[in-house]
DNA sequence: CGTCGCAGCCATATGGCTGCGACGGTGCGATATT
């Protein structure tokens, strides 16, 4: 309770009546220490935590282990009806299920609707639920998007829904995991209780991304420092395969243990374990491609300092909360900033120095460009769009009908969603909208659209190679893209332990402040987010995602106009 | 978009080139088979 100065009253002492009277703050910290044996909270929990008992939403971005499950346990206590947690992987459910069912406290009890449970355990889990011997409910947005599990859940008469790892809705939604889009839909139909949108990174378009798919309202925004001192932040350029498997060595050589190695593909993972273990640096693989079983047995090897290296794919990371990582290598390009700065974000926990290293080669791009290629066929939209005009339609019927398989009409509904031609209905089916678009313009648009996506797809993995090949301060280009601002060079990362960082004054700002809004003819409303050398600018396009630009040919040609900001960046 | 492996070819006998096709991440849930 530092600093506060108000008085706690013993444990016990909030009544039902008391409660109305008592200042939100003290109700907090009274729940946190009754229920948690919290003593403190930090002002970022306080304020989101207060939005939400006041029946407001909140967006938290705070690294792991800031306390942002927290956020919503807490006033979870104190609202009336239970708190629906939609949270993307199950097995991150199982670990936060067992780590408040420790507790043994029944204002605490969490239960769960998985395909992991059978019929008759999703049955109980809803009745302990309804009869308030369980608080909080996991679930996946699949199983929320199945209208008869989504009206149990509204029976429920939720009075809280939090949103765990809520970036997943702007780099999955779109088309690995469709159910995301609809969420803010779903929630909707849950009686629209406060929404808590919890995430460790998110960019300044994955935030807004995020608030229009949750269809959050005035959310209380959170953001914690992104700076993190402790973690050397190192790239190299490989001319060849040999040397980054030299420059992998050389870091493994300095004998820091534990670490990941990050690669882009499968085999690469199982191949270059292999490798380092043949090469005296005991290494397991890990990817999407393994049994669960087998996934989660090394998972645990590497948690319990089994498994000193892990090499992996992008698989490995949600969930990892273990302090101790020393270093993070990328074996390859990553294909955002995004997944880059949550992938070197789990080094280092502990606080004590960490390394990072990120080997890229040129070629490293053509990969994930594959992976950001869309298939969306116009023939097959215009299908799907016609479909819709015959009234309100489930999914298994518009399968039936269009003759697509289920992703990819997930993947198609969400475009037609986007254009305006295709709405889903309180009933879990699709309708289309009053004054759609015709099925051959929907279908049009809906490619115009997924082509847009592409595009700032792309334009973030561009971004991620402009940061690896950049001599700037690492930390400062990094905290930029994230739309945060280091005001002196980092002196954690490579370029400033070599003297060749240029500092970035204020006076080496150019024509439009930093993080205002500008306007170009072509590519539309852009975000202003840093300038570098005072010869190049980069502005984040609505429609074309990130551009580099040259400061002069900004100025001579007038490319840029100011444009009236719509939204606060947080 | 780029790499890898393989077949086929060449000039001259085993090694190297070329062209072609396959492959490449993230996970839920439902279904079919042991």
């Amino acid at each position: 309770m530092a600093g506060t100065g108000l008085p706690v009253p013993p444990a016990g002492y909030f009544g039902p009546a008391m409660n109305k009277l008592l200042p939100t703050f003290a109700r907090l910290r009274g729940a946190a220490r009754r229920h948690f044996g919290w003593r403190s909270l930090r002002p970022g929990q306080l304020a989101a935590m207060r939005a939400l008992l006041r029946r407001r939403d909140a967006l938290v971005v705070l690294p792991t282990g800031a306390g942002k499950s927290a956020i919503y346990q807490v006033p979870a206590t104190l609202l009336t009806g239970p708190t629906v947690v939609i949270c993307p992987l199950l097995a991150l459910q199982q670990d936060q299920i067992a780590a408040l069912n420790e507790r043994r406290d029944p204002r605490l009890r969490a239960v769960r609707l998985s395909s992991a449970e059978t019929p008759t355990q999703r049955e109980a889990a809803l009745v302990e639920v309804r009869e308030g011997r369980a608080r909080f409910l996991f679930i996946t947005p699949e199983q929320l998007s199945d209208p008869g599990r989504l009206d149990r859940v509204r029976a429920l008469k939720p009075g809280l829904v939090a949103v765990d790892e809520a970036h997943c809705i702007s780099t999955w939604g779109h088309d690995f995991r469709p159910d995301y889009l609809t969420l803010g839909h779903l929630i909707e139909q849950l009686g629209r209780p406060p929404i808590a949108a919890l995430t460790a990174t998110a960019s300044p378009p994955v935030r807004d991304d995020i608030v229009d798919r949750l269809h959050l309202h005035r959310p209380r925004v959170v953001i914690g420092a992104l700076d993190r001192p402790n973690l050397f932040l190192e790239a190299a350029h490989c001319p060849d395969e040999d040397y980054r498997w030299r420059r992998l060595l050389a870091l493994l050589d300095g004998g820091e243990r534990p670490g990941i190695v990050y690669v882009p593909t499968r085999r690469a993972a199982e191949d270059l374990a292999g490798r380092l273990s043949a090469a005296g640096h005991p290494a397991g693989a890990y990817h999407g491609g393994m049994a669960a079983g087998e996934r989660a047995r090394r998972h645990a090897d590497f948690l319990a300092d089994r498994v000193p290296i892990m090499v992996a794919t992008s698989a490995f990371g949600m969930g990892i909360d273990k302090p101790n990582i020393r270093f993070v290598a990328h074996a390859a390009l990553p294909d955002s900033p995004d997944s880059y700065f949550q992938e070197i974000g789990r080094a280092g926990r502990d606080g004590a120095p960490a390394r990072t290293l990120l080997l890229y080669r040129a070629e490293d791009v053509g990969l994930q460009r594959y992976f950001n290629a869309g298939t969306a066929d116009e023939e097959d939209l215009a299908r799907l769009a016609g479909a819709l005009h015959a009234g309100p339609v489930g999914k298994g019927e518009l399968r039936e009908r269009t003759g697509l398989g289920a992703r990819k009409l997930g993947h198609l509904l969400g475009l037609l969603e986007q254009v305006g031609a295709a709405l889903p209905t309180p009933k879990g089916r699709y309708r289309c909208p009053p004054y759609a678009p015709m099925p051959r313009d929907a279908a049009r648009l809906a490619i115009a659209e997924s082509a847009r996506y592409q595009a700032i797809q792309d334009s973030r993995v561009d971004m991620m190679r402009y940061h690896a090949e950049t001599r700037q301060c690492r930390a400062q280009s990094l905290l930029a893209y994230f739309g945060d601002r280091l005001r002196h060079r980092c002196g954690h990362c490579d370029n400033c332990a070599n003297g060749e960082a240029q500092a970035t004054p204020e006076s080496a700002d150019g024509p439009f402040p930093v993080h205002s809004t500008v306007r170009h003819a072509e590519w539309g409303h852009g975000l202003v987010l840093r300038y570098e050398d005072g010869e190049r600018m980069t502005v984040l396009f609505d429609k074309v995602g990130y551009k580099t630009l040259s400061v002069s040919v900004v100025r001579d040609q007038k490319l840029l106009t100011p444009a009236p900001t719509r939204r606060p960046a947080a």
